[in-house]
RNA sequence: CGGGAUGUAGCGCAGCUGGUAGCGCACUUCGCUUGGGACGAAGGGGUCGCACGUUCGAACCGUGUCAUCCCGACCA
């Protein structure tokens, strides 16, 4: 390809609305425009790095013996409500009608089209396993789409479906959907790990998240993992152990006392002088519409999605302060928040963390605004709970659930998800197979999903500098740009053009410099769009030498033509 | 959906005490220059997001509307 023809343009400027690496750097570079919010054009050099990655997941998944299709991104309503979904899924689903004013979606994936496919295509134990697999634009309706590719509202994702007789077939198409990942983001460049998390809107009972850890903020969960044993979970999926701390208020009598305005529990420490571990936190949510009130030891942090999850419901937020007001007046109590507590709310659902189990003698809010009880216990104080659940957010420096030791947190990135579905979805869509009996059951099905798009943009926020991108060879848009520096210079450009053409017959993707411009702006815009390798023609010509520039390490090797040209090629096929 | 802000040329911005639009980058042509985003000269490009209103006159004032971005709750 020849830079004077290369559908780019490079920006001097980050975009206005750009604030991640990523976003500003593929703008910049000329990958990526937006076309509205969410949802932007792959220019020439983001659609070639988009095949690179789309290449790679496509020969790990067939070498893991799935088979690719392709399903239509337009569902109808109805499969979406066999499987209960069409409720359940929420405003993220992009919903539209036709001209007859039927129901439809824009697949934000493909559980229950796949099981359609299933159910008509697979119809005995002979023909299982089987694994399926797309790669396709899908549609979620983000309520704030941001960060550039990283969360769009239109996105590439690769998602696999595998069908099995029982559960133990589902454990080996797990594992090996598992071993698939690790390659194909190590392929890609990206050093990630697999952590436990919540299963979320997919649902099923078991899920990793391929993670690229990351110390900025484009990373949006945090991962909590050990160094000593290898645990790592989503926050939403961590259930840290907890020091010894103090969780009896040694109150030797139950009274109510006097403390003002502690609308916050720093300030009802501060008042009545006691650790925030010997008072009982109550928190007011709204999950799926209804009020529920969470209670945890108020120097922990609730974590909403356990919480959602504990309640069973599908959408959960915290409540806020005029919600509270109603919901007490409803109770006939005056209390504001930070006076909220129990007694007298037994109507409600209540969800209690397992730190609220062992505290004694404690101090709790009793719906009375000023005021709260000291030497509370439960039971007694406070009404009976029958179950408690795990619904605390965990924090660093809390002990690993397996081994032990300290446990660490960091920013990542989920470029990668895998479930166990079970029978999730093949039991109320009824997809079932005859087994050797003759007797229909239900699949047991695993989902797999790789976002594409977000893949390419995890990998600019990993390897960039202040020049721009740092490609990882395998998913460079080309391999090698060669720039002669001087277009008026025959020599130069004789030398260039030769240099390219043997790059190209050696099936090398390169591209050539022949743009009339200077030195410094060719080199500005290679570091930025990100080649790998630079092959520069300059003066040194006329001693017969060329530079081998290197991107990500900077090194510079001074060559003869035909022996960068060699050099080039090897360190290539090297990378890949 | 709550809170905050912004819409003026492809990109980044100024103009907003009302008088019919400008700067830098990019683009075109010529000259000059050619190892890290040179320089000079001459150009092309904008119904100032949209609608209504106030006014002799609106990018500027008012109302409404749409869009976009940022902060909070969701997800590949």
């Amino acid at each position: 390809m020849k830079m004077s023809k290369l559908f780019v343009q490079t920006l001097r400027e980050d975009p206005a609305d750009a604030d991640v690496i990523s976003h500003k750097l593929l703008s910049r570079a000329g990958y990526i425009r937006k076309l509205t919010s969410g949802v932007y054009n792959y220019l020439p050099l983001m659609w070639r790095v988009l095949k690179k990655i789309e290449n790679i997941v496509r020969e790990e998944m067939d070498s893991s013996g799935a088979q690719e299709l392709l399903l239509p991104f337009l569902q109808p309503k109805e499969l979406w409500e066999e499987s209960g979904r069409w409720e359940v899924y929420g405003k993220e689903l992009m919903r539209l009608q036709d001209r007859h004013n039927r129901e439809m979606c824009l697949g934000p994936t493909a559980e229950e089209v796949i099981t359609f496919v299933a159910r008509n295509g697979l119809k005995s134990y002979k023909q299982l396993p089987c694994n399926l697999y797309q790669i396709q634009t899908k549609f979620r309706d983000e309520v704030r789409p941001r960060f550039g590719l990283l969360r769009g509202r239109e996105f590439i994702m690769k998602d696999a479906y595998s069908f099995d007789t029982d559960e133990e077939g589902l454990d080996k198409s797990y594992k090996i959907m598992a071993d698939a990942y690790t390659r194909i983001f190590e392929r890609c460049g990206l050093e990630t790990r697999a952590v436990q998390s919540d299963t979320g809107a997919i649902g099923g009972k078991l899920s990793h998240e391929y993670m690229v850890l990351t110390t900025t903020d484009s990373g949006e969960d945090d991962v909590f993992f050990c160094d000593d044993c290898g645990y790592a979970a989503n926050s939403n999926h961590t259930v840290s152990v907890l020091p010894e701390t103090q969780t009896d208020g040694g109150f030797t009598e139950t009274k109510i006392v006097d403390t003002p305005q502690t609308t916050t529990i720093e300030k009802l420490c501060e008042c009545l002088n006691i650790p925030a571990s010997v008072i009982l936190k109550c928190v007011v949510y709204i999950v799926d519409k209804k009020p529920v009130l969470a209670m945890i030891r108020a120097d922990k942090q609730v974590e909403e999605t356990k919480l959602m999850n504990a309640a069973g419901g599908n959408d959960v937020r915290i409540a806020s302060e005029a919600e509270i007001e109603e919901l007490m007046q409803q109770h006939g109590f005056n209390a504001s928040k930070g006076f909220i507590g129990p007694k007298g709310l037994e109507d409600l659902t209540i969800i209690a963390d397992n730190t609220v189990k062992d505290m004694k003698n404690f101090v709790a809010a009793v719906n009375k605004n000023d005021v709260h009880m000291v030497g509370a216990n439960l039971d007694v104080d406070i009404p009976h709970i029958e179950k408690y659940y795990d619904i605390r957010l965990a924090e660093a420096g809390e002990f690993c659930p397996q081994c032990g030791k300290p446990l660490k947190v960091t920013r990542g990135i989920e470029v990668g998800n895998i479930f166990k579905l079970g029978t999730k979805y093949s039991k109320p869509m009824n997809a079932v197979y005859l087994d050797k009996n003759g007797k229909a059951v239900p699949f047991e099905m695993g989902c797999y999903g790789i976002g594409i798009t977000r893949t390419a943009a995890a990998a600019v926020e990993r390897w960039h500098d202040e020049h721009g991108i740092i490609w990882p060879v395998a998913i460079a848009p080309y391999h090698v740009t060669v720039v002669p520096l001087n277009d008026k210079d025959e020599l130069q450009m004789n030398t260039a053009k030769s240099i390219y053409v043997k790059l190209l017959k050696a099936g090398i993707e390169a591209v050539l410099d022949d743009r009339s411009e200077r030195a410094g702006v060719k080199f500005k815009d290679a570091d930025l769009i990100g080649f790998p390798y630079r092959i520069t023609v300059g003066k040194t010509i006329t001693d017969g030498n060329v530079e081998l520039k290197t991107r990500k390490t900077g090194e510079v090797e001074t060559l003869n033509p035909d022996n960068a040209v060699s050099r080039v090629i090897e360190l290539i096929k090297e990378a890949i």
